[in-house]
Order: C-alpha cells, then sequence, then structure tokens
DNA sequence: CGTGTTCTTGAAACTTGTCAAAGTTAGTGG
DNA sequence: CCACTAACTTTGACAAGTTTCAAGAACACG
C-alpha cells in the first residue's frame, strides 16, 4: 500500500487490495541506486523498460547539440518516466538524477499484465501519461509567456504542490535539491538571473531558500505572481475515477485505450 | 486510401486494404466546417469526441488569465487532436482554425472500434499520439533555450517538414496561413520583433515570405540556424512499424496500450 | 582544512518589448 | 468593380528585461 506507484496511481482511481497487491512486487521488480548527476537514460538509448522514481529527484532533460540544455520535467517519488521509451527505437531525450536516487525497472511485459488484471490500473496509468502531458503543455506556457520571475513562481508553485500530494512536505517546508543553474535550464533562464529572481522572491516574503531547503512564506501571493492554477497537475482526479471503480467504466468516455481494456477484458 | 487519417497512420504502421476501409468511414462520420478565426473546441468544454483535421489548419493554445497566449501546435490535414480531451473531464486548452477547415468529429466508441479491429491501427495511433508528445518536448526546448530567430527558423522548418510529409508543398514552396501575431503566439516572441525577425531571415536569404505564400530559399541554412533536427517529428517511423504488420507484434516493446491489444486480441 | 562547486554581486552590452504611427493588403458591400 | 473598412505588416525611437563577463564569498565534501 505503500509503495510510490500505488500512491501514485491510487490519485487516479479507487484501487483496491488486489490492485495495490498487483502493485506492490512490480516496485521491488529490479531497483537500481543511483548517484547525483548520474544518467538513468540517455537520448538515443534502446529503450528497455519503464523508470519508477522510488525515492529521491531526478529530472528528464534534452540538450541542443552546442551544449545548451532544456530541463523537460522533474520526477518525483511515485513518478514514472515517460511511456514514449518503449514505444519508440530510441529515447529522444535523457533521465538523471538530481540527489541520490532510486528507480525501479519495470519491464514492458509487467506493465501490461498490471494493466490487463486490472481496468482500472490501466485507467489510472493512461491518466498519469495524461497528466504528463498536460504539464508538458504547461511548461511550454511558462517558457513561452511568463517573465523570468513569474516562471520562477511558477516552477516552485509546482514542485510545491506536488511535493504536497506525495507528502514531501512539512506545513509550509520543503526540501528542494536543485541547484540554480539546474533551475535555470529548467526555465530558459540564465544562471546569474536565476539567482536575482529568487532573491527578488525572497524580498517580496514569497519564500525562504536556504541552501536545499524552501519555505513557502505566502503561498497566495506565489501563486498569484506566478499565475499558478493547480488544475493541470489533477492531484484530486480520484473523485471522477471512484466511479470508474464502481460502475465498471468510467462515466466520461474513455481513451481509446482505456475503451480498450473496458470492452476486451 | 486517400483520406487523411489513413494516409497519416500509414506513416506509422504498414496498413492493409481492411485498414485502409476502417479508416474510410471515419473520416466520414461527421464532418465540420470552421471558419477562420473559429473555435473547433474551447477550455473548459465537456470533451465529446476527437477531432481530425481533413483540410485546412488549425492550432491549440492557452490563454492565461490575463490575456497572454501560447500556441501549443498547429495541427496540420491528418492531425488529430490529442487524445486528452476524452479522459479528462475538461479540455484544458483550445482549438481554432487559421483557415476554413474541415474538421471530422470521431466518436470514443468508433475510435476503440477501429483500435481493437486492428492491431496496427491501434499501434499506429499510439505511434500518433506519441509523436505529438515529442513534439511538444521539442516546443518546449525551443521556448526555453532558442533566441527569437533560432526560434522562428525552427518553427518555419517544422511546419515546412510536416507539410512536405503531407503533400502540400510545391518543391520548396508553400502557403502559410498564419498572421504574424500568430507566430508571435507560437514562438512566445512580441508580434513586433516577430516581424524583424522574418526580416532577418530574409536578409539572409533563406526564406521568401510574401503575404501567406512561403518559400524556403536555403533549407539547409534554415536548419543549420534553428538547430534544427526533423527526428522528434518521426516522419518515416514506418520501417519499424511494418515489422510489427508481418511479425503480428511489434519488435520493439510495445507500449502497455499495444500490448494490451496484441494479448488480448 | 583545503578544494571545487555553488551562490552572489556589479557593470556593461545586447536582445527583445513597448508604443505609436504609417503603409499595405484583403475582404465586404454598394 | 470600386470604395471602404478592418486586419495585418512595417518602421522608428525608446524602455525594459535579460545576458554576459568577471570576480569574490559562502558552502560542501573528502
Amino acid at each position: 500500500m505503500s509503495n510510490p506507484l500505488s500512491r501514485r496511481l491510487a490519485r487516479f482511481a479507487a484501487l483496491t487490495a488486489e490492485d495495490h497487491a498487483l502493485l506492490e512486487d512490480a516496485g521491488g521488480e529490479r531497483v537500481r541506486r543511483v548517484g547525483a548527476r548520474e544518467d538513468v537514460f540517455r537520448e538515443g538509448d534502446r529503450p528497455r523498460c519503464l523508470y519508477l522514481v522510488l525515492d529521491g529527484w531526478a529530472m528528464r532533460y534534452k540538450s541542443l547539440e552546442d551544449g545548451r540544455r532544456q530541463v523537460l520535467s522533474f520526477a518525483l517519488p511515485g513518478d514514472i518516466c515517460d511511456q514514449h521509451v518503449l514505444l519508440l527505437s530510441r529515447a529522444d531525450h535523457s533521465m538523471s538524477a538530481l540527489s541520490a536516487t532510486s528507480v525501479a525497472e519495470i519491464s514492458a511485459t509487467r506493465i501490461s499484465e498490471i494493466a490487463r488484471a486490472s481496468p482500472r490500473l490501466l485507467y489510472a496509468l493512461c491518466l498519469s501519461n495524461l497528466v504528463g502531458q498536460a504539464s508538458q503543455r504547461e511548461w511550454t506556457i511558462n517558457l513561452g509567456q511568463r517573465t523570468a520571475l513569474e516562471r520562477m513562481a511558477h516552477l516552485i508553485c509546482e514542485l510545491f504542490f506536488r511535493l504536497r500530494a506525495i507528502g514531501l512536505t512539512h506545513g509550509n517546508t520543503c526540501e528542494l535539491p536543485v541547484t540554480q543553474a539546474t533551475l535555470a535550464d529548467a526555465t530558459g533562464i540564465s544562471a546569474v538571473h536565476v539567482n536575482r529572481t529568487l532573491q527578488e522572491l525572497r524580498a517580496s516574503n514569497l519564500i525562504t531558500l536556504r541552501g536545499k531547503h524552501l519555505t513557502i512564506d505566502d503561498i497566495e501571493g506565489l501563486q498569484s505572481v506566478a499565475l499558478f492554477n493547480p488544475g493541470y497537475l489533477h492531484l484530486d482526479e480520484v473523485e471522477r475515477a471512484t466511479q470508474t471503480a464502481r460502475d465498471g467504466e468510467p462515466t466520461t468516455p474513455p481513451l481509446l485505450l482505456a475503451a480498450l481494456a473496458a470492452d476486451g477484458g
């Protein structure tokens, strides 16, 4: 019940005891420890399995030929690297650990076993995938439309909300094991300006940031600066999904895949 | 054989005559004509079906409360709006036509029929979906790391390559029914600066752009300015997928959904 | 207790945005 | 088919935001 994948998927569907049991040994399948700054997989690698972050922070990123680098997303405990790695012949981006991290390697066949055994789990996996897409869209907007200050505030909001959803906050504080250089690669602003931007957020009494220790002093103020609306994170999708579990079929039209499972199962 | 969905999916898998037949009437299911600047669906709408662009150009976009707007992607003939609309209770972004456009409305049940009837089609649909995600990642990098000039060049490269793949180019020219204001919303730069940037591309003898008529004068030069690598568009994915069709099961580990279809079918 | 990484600061340069107005094009109705 | 209007493109001058470079301070690790 307490493994990260269970907790994650439980956000998207009301899982039964059997569902949890199914996920339980998936988490233990094969665990790999990755040190800070080490890659989990690299652009161009042949995909072998899905990676599930059990503990620690990771990021997905992609580089330009000349060395410029863009962080695509941060992966927190319970997050699965996106499924493209299984369908395409080569990974088109890399993933690396920001702190000491442990990741579970889940084979494709295991995933499909899980999905076939439980329509709820398939539904939850699809939703988890779609939430990843929604986040990528939000990052697109963040980079395209927001100012440096707004972007930083937005990123901090996202991380704080996500950490809170998985129980990794204490009141209004959390860890932020990310260097300013990495924040720069995530927000598309220079490292120097990240520094100035963080100072501005501090000066506005919105956050306190010392070392890797972040405190949100004024979450509403921060959200308002960031034009942050947590909807895209779908942190409470479970309400609708609960109906799914009850009726056997989702109340909203299912994605092609969810539909498949419902009919074909 | 000649409908846009067929052509699109044929890029991702070697389709049989039956596959094409299946797709044939899907395209005709229900066609809606949308005038320029008109919305196909709007953020907050309840999803009813998938939209397939048959003809004309459309865009997906999302707005900030204060009116700033980010284009998320352009949809050309053969493109499907992404599938999130079916799994989430509310659309989290809008889609609107850039020119007179016709879109087919494909119901969720129809999609799942198609997917269940042919593993190849399911596989192709999944790939189509993943290519959309890869594009979104590329846009993230574009906005985060490239300069205004590089971004414009990159966007033009993407559009030209995509148009060529669907036969909508004539030599090195194509239509570009997009105002500079829209290009601004897509590249995250101001409309005025878009204008200057286009002039710079013209001055470098890379493109000719008069009205809605675009000519690429030096595609290699443009790609090099843009740091453009067409790989993410997966314009030639069919090679691997051909194997799929032959062996009945993909040679690379299938996505959870493709796996489902292969086993459950 | 070094030593390398990360954070911070200042000044100057550069890119991009804003404002405002003029020119051009396209579409509509008389 | 012209005239008129609205939408779109182009221009210049200036302001603002952000980057770059360079150097010093703080911190973290072995």
